[in-house]
DNA sequence: CGTGCCGGGGG
DNA sequence: CCCCCGGCACG
């Protein structure tokens, strides 16, 4: 994975100046296309934002011409797509059209779902747990005490939270969840600073349950009290039923923290659960750099295997999660500061919306410890998918050079 | 067959 | 250097 922003990025943000008029042959000629098939005048290339610096961000969003435009205030506009008109017009592909809702704050939002699409956590977790706003959302609530579905007297010193109090959509079952995940997403403070830390919890397997507790009899308890419907009363008579309705997790908290980086490709014969019912995936943003990361992420922190009368059998079909991820857009940074090219003195951030498939059940990841020898396909979509063979200027030069493509980096 | 891009070649 | 393209491996 190169951290190292290969050079050659300003381009990107360079302004379409006289282009060099005598230079590239071509472009002069399909930017003339360009812009008579929109109807549009070609106006003198923009100057840089005054001082803006760093400000810049910009965002490309593939989809019709016509559609929704959005962008940035304040930016290079119109670089992107390099000879374009300062309106807020973006350069589109006109390939898809994507509802142009793409919102920053969606972008955490992507990034979980983007996650989640391989935990069941997204079949209980409503809507509500992606909102960026920390702190006010039901589940913490009952995070910080039990819910009412549940005496709290009864909860002497286990601590837990019950995550399906909050359901709001009950038309799935709800397996349990890899409350990791929801804790990593949700971003618990508690469980994310320590490191190294290994917890067992216990998490209710009753259907859309999901109580996750950190002792076992708590749990015992739990899944008498709540879901057997024994009475307090009764002695700690366990019949051993419940230990049929719960499971241990093992919790490595620093997963959470290292997780991100040092996360291994997890062979999906070994200790992926039996896949849960797939997650219709709305359509979102995720964010820049994150979303390749949390996807092992996500993996790696997948429920452990749970009694197969739960979770029906179902497969994860790669094709509806492909098909959905072609209406998703993705936060690609392109380009952090323009590597001073040539005198270009670009500094902003250029950002690229792509869309680009998200892999929402498990990512093939390069199973084989051989690494075979060719380094995979990057399946991104590049300048010429993008753009398209006509506006061939609009590509990196990179894809120009028939070199490896510099905008949409694999 | 389209695509990404390496390697090589011309100006 | 910049620019292009043959050709090949992927999918």
């Amino acid at each position: 994975m190169e951290t190292e922003r290969p050079p050659a990025q300003g381009r990107a943000c360079e302004h379409p100046p006289p282009r060099a008029a005598a230079r590239d042959p071509i472009a002069p000629r399909a930017e003339a296309r360009w812009q008579h098939a929109e109807g549009r005048v070609p106006a003198p290339p923009q100057g840089q934002l005054a001082g803006s610096g760093f400000a810049g961000l910009e965002f490309a969003v593939p989809q019709e011409p016509q559609a929704a435009n959005l962008v940035t205030p304040g930016t290079c506009a119109g670089a992107a797509a390099g000879r374009r008109p300062p309106s807020a017009q973006i350069p589109v592909p006109a390939q898809r059209a994507p509802p142009g809702k793409a919102r920053l704050d969606e972008v955490m939002a992507a990034a979980a779902l983007t996650s989640l699409s391989t935990s069941p956590l997204c079949l209980g977790a409503p809507a509500a747990a992606f909102s960026p706003e920390p702190g006010l959302e039901p589940w913490k609530e009952g995070l910080a005490r039990p819910p009412g579905s549940y005496s709290s007297s009864t909860n002497s010193g286990d601590w837990g939270w019950d995550l399906a109090s909050d359901q709001s959509s009950p038309s799935t079952p709800s397996p349990p969840l890899p409350l990791e995940t929801a804790h990593f997403l949700f971003g618990d403070p508690t469980l994310r600073k320590r490191k190294s830390s290994v917890r067992v919890m216990f998490q209710c397997l009753w259907k859309s349950c999901g109580k996750v507790l950190s002792t076992a009899s708590g749990m015992q308890r739990h899944i008498r009290l709540v879901h057997l419907g024994r009475r307090q009363a009764e002695p700690e008579q366990s019949d051993g039923e419940e230990d049929f309705y719960y499971t241990e997790l093992d919790v490595g908290v620093d997963v959470l923290t290292d997780g991100l980086s040092n996360l291994t490709p997890v062979s999906p014969t070994a200790s992926v659960p039996p896949a849960f019912p797939h997650l219709e995936l709305p359509e979102l943003l995720n964010p820049p750099a994150l979303p390749r990361l949390l996807q092992p992420l996500a993996l790696a922190l997948a429920p452990p295997p749970v009694l197969s009368s739960v979770a029906p059998p179902q497969v994860c079909h790669r094709d509806h999660a492909y098909q959905v991820g072609e209406a998703t857009g993705v936060w690609e940074q392109v380009s952090g500061h323009c590597r001073d090219e040539r005198g270009s003195g670009c500094s902003s951030v250029h950002l690229e919306l792509r869309a680009t498939e998200v892999q929402a059940c498990a990512p093939a990841l390069p199973s084989k410890l051989g690494t075979s020898l060719r380094k995979p396909r990057g399946d991104a979509k590049k300048c010429r998918k993008v753009y398209g063979m006509d506006h061939r200027d609009l590509w990196c030069t990179a894809c120009r050079w028939k070199k490896a493509c510099q905008r949409f980096l694999d």
